[in-house]
DNA sequence: ACAATATTCCACGGATGTATGGAGGATGCC
DNA sequence: GGCATCCTCCATACATCCGTGGAATATTGT
């Protein structure tokens, strides 16, 4: 009753889940993930890898559960295996930014200050619906296209510059990107603040707003 | 302007503690852990691991922030850094769960049949309310005083059969234990299944019951 | 059938993780 | 102080992981 040799077995088998979970860049790719699915070499040049290096990440990933692959002719598309998997991404961080003090320093050197004022999900959720500002998706067009907040603009950060134009200057502006860890938004607010434009910023990105279960749109229709 | 590096940092100081989770010990001792603190030599003996080594695991999980420690004379005891913790134990297991075949395999084979009909919290609570119903508790005796469910009877299994006349014989029995992966229930449904009499299991146990913020009862008072 | 593209598989060296036994620290009791 | 207890730290041997390049595989287009 209570065989060791099988429990190891069964928590072996848990760990291997959680052995995904155990390299900053099979971390990184489940963030880009989150987003939506990318094929292989997307992914490897968006988390700074070796191709034949991403494939072995998002092997262990596959093995471990955590996606899934859907074959469109010669490209492979990796996606996540369930929202599921992105709420386990979501709660190792924010475990891990409760109990360990070098998290939020780590985090704070990356994204660099912007001075913006933050925004929780809730208010930019009330502005909305009063029309009292612009929300503003500063994510590469494919991440837009494939779900923001309803009644978004998206221009991706990289041509904000060049469209600075399109946005109005007597509303507020609300920029968000694709989740607590993303630097796209506070460079982009930097980007303005530049310009002499102030902007707020969401408070964390994409990925809490659509496990938050709020309402998502995608290219075609608005959801 | 995200600086690859400073990326890397981030997310490597995340993949410290995805790391604790990387190992099918440690996980048996987060599972132990979430049931109340214990002593590093309880903690070996119970998950069957030297001494050392132990002590080895207990400090990883301490350097990724998922236990802290308390000293009480010669004797350090281990207790989970926080509920966020167990959460996120319980939803490594479900998404393992859920997207492992290897698993629920593997946990069938530990935790074997015992034939009993389960019962969810829910339908558990709603009985105990109408006093239709005992509850037993076959965990050790610390464990029941760390924290049970308000009402419930404490046999620990290896006690049950001496103790079996203390249960009455014209009234169901739910049985539960620590959580979804403990065997205890398992065999002492077994048990007085082989005594002829008949119990019920909860379907999970005292790990998943806290989570779901249901009362809890301590050792002096009730919750 | 052949070439091109996208991805996976394989082999290797360097780094990191794991278990074990023995030494070293901290606390409590006498 | 001296000793016992409990735990941590260190050194060692072995296994596993990581990144890298080259070979093998699968699909598409010609």
């Amino acid at each position: 009753m209570g065989d060791p040799a099988r429990k190891a077995a069964l928590f072996d088998a848990l760990a291997t889940t959680g052995k995904a979970l155990s390299n900053g860049k099979r971390l990184e790719l489940l963030d880009l993930l989150a987003q939506g699915e990318r094929t292989v070499d997307a992914l490897a040049k968006a988390a700074g890898l070796g191709l034949t290096t991403a494939s072995a990440h998002l092997q262990t990933l596959k093995q471990a559960g955590l996606v899934t692959t859907r074959r469109e002719g010669t490209r492979i598309h990796y996606r996540l295996a369930g929202d599921d998997v992105a709420h386990l991404f979501a709660l190792l961080r924010t475990v891990a930014e409760t109990h360990r003090a070098a998290v939020p320093v780590a985090r704070d050197a990356y994204l660099g200050s912007d001075g913006a004022q933050v925004v929780t999900r809730e208010e930019l959720r009330a502005r909305v619906e009063t029309g009292d500002v612009v929300v503003l998706d500063v994510r590469p067009v494919e991440e837009y296209e494939a779900g923001h907040i309803p009644g978004a603009v998206s221009i991706p950060v990289g041509e904000l510059t060049e469209r600075i134009t399109e946005l109005p200057d007597d509303t507020e502006v609300v920029v968000y990107c694709r989740g607590a860890y993303c630097v796209l938004a506070h460079d982009a607010v930097r980007l303005l603040a530049g310009q002499g434009r102030r902007a707020l910023r969401l408070h964390d990105g994409m990925l809490e707003w659509r496990l938050a279960e709020l309402p998502v749109a995608t290219a075609g229709h608005s959801a």
